[in-house]
DNA sequence: CTCAGCTCCTGCGGGC
DNA sequence: TGCCCGCAGGAGCTGA
């Protein structure tokens, strides 16, 4: 569910609670998540200062002051929660009490002003590592991402090039993250959609001009949500903390059989499945 | 290298 | 009302 969109809504949420604030105390509830959290994961965390959030592809970056970055994937449902925080940094939001810890809320930080920052992921599909900031680029998870797609390295030729000769559909080469970074199954329908290409379509089969329209499109599909979401942050009042959810609307995802949203258009949404995952998109639009 | 299928996990919703 | 089943999906892994 978290994709880039709302990975970088979460970054930004956590901002006023974690960046520039050190870390008085880290609790682990469980050993790991999807793999085993690192050796002395608690202290190496206790007492260290975040000197920057950063986001690449679906991760977020704690950078501490010790050489070390903190990496946390979301998973599938994957939740940040912030209580705690009272202060100018975000007038009007987080001023609240620290609620029970609650089931599946797997590691807690307990920072020095104040805030608390507890990740919630019943799946547990998420992740979190330590590694030396100077070794990210390599480190396993995030060595072969491929370009962020926001970024200036994403671009038609680019695209054109990892696409050529590949017989996939365009939906799993979208997927895929080591030849764009940060798309999941929601945004891979939606900038198909946008771009008036059938998500069966094979990958090496794409004219040129329409791989323009594709890049195009994933650019503005995610930038909007990005908007989307900031505004989320900004005007709704967060009864409770979590960050990332809020209110969407998709064009084709989670929209089958009602009616596409081209003007004019007669057909309805269809619901395929393609390596095991729904697709949703226009037979009309979409070609 | 490419690609399809399997797997991890829990909560939720549909069907009976 | 309660139970069972299928589904959701990020991404690493396996095997063809």
């Amino acid at each position: 569910m978290p994709e880039l969109p709302e990975v970088e809504t979460v970054r930004a949420g956590l901002l006023p609670a974690l960046e520039g604030q050190r870390i008085a105390r880290a609790e682990l509830r469980r050993d790991g998540l999807r793999w085993p959290f690192p050796p002395d994961m608690a202290a190496r965390l206790t007492g260290a200062r975040v000197e920057q959030l950063r986001r690449r592809s679906k991760y977020i970056l704690a950078d501490l002051d010790r050489g070390e970055s903190l990496i946390i994937h979301l998973g599938m449902s994957g939740r940040m929660v912030i209580s705690g925080l009272a202060g100018p940094a975000v007038p009007g939001q987080f001023h609240f009490d620290h609620p029970p810890v609650e089931k599946h809320d797997h590691v807690l930080l307990h920072m020095e002003n104040g805030a608390r920052v507890t990740f919630n992921d019943p799946r547990r599909f998420g992740a979190m590592d330590l590694c030396a900031t100077q070794d990210l680029e390599r480190h396993p998870l995030l060595a072969s991402i491929g370009p962020e797609p926001l970024g200036n390295s994403f671009h038609a030729t680019y695209l054109a090039d990892r696409l050529s000769g590949r017989k996939t559909p365009i939906k799993a080469a979208l997927l895929d993250q080591r030849i764009v970074a940060g798309l999941g199954n929601i945004y891979v329908c939606e900038a198909l959609f946008r771009a008036g290409i059938s998500p069966k379509r094979a990958a090496g089969r794409l004219s040129r001009a329409r791989i323009e329209r594709l890049t195009d499109a994933i650019r503005t599909t995610l930038r909007e949500a990005i908007e989307a979401g900031g505004s989320s942050l900004r005007d709704y009042r967060q009864a409770n903390g979590e960050l990332g959810y809020f209110q969407h609307s998709f064009r084709v995802y989670g929209r089958e059989g009602a009616p596409c949203v081209t003007p004019g258009c007669p057909n309805t949404v269809r619901r395929i499945v393609q390596s095991g995952r729904s697709s949703f998109y226009c037979p009309t639009c979409q070609r």
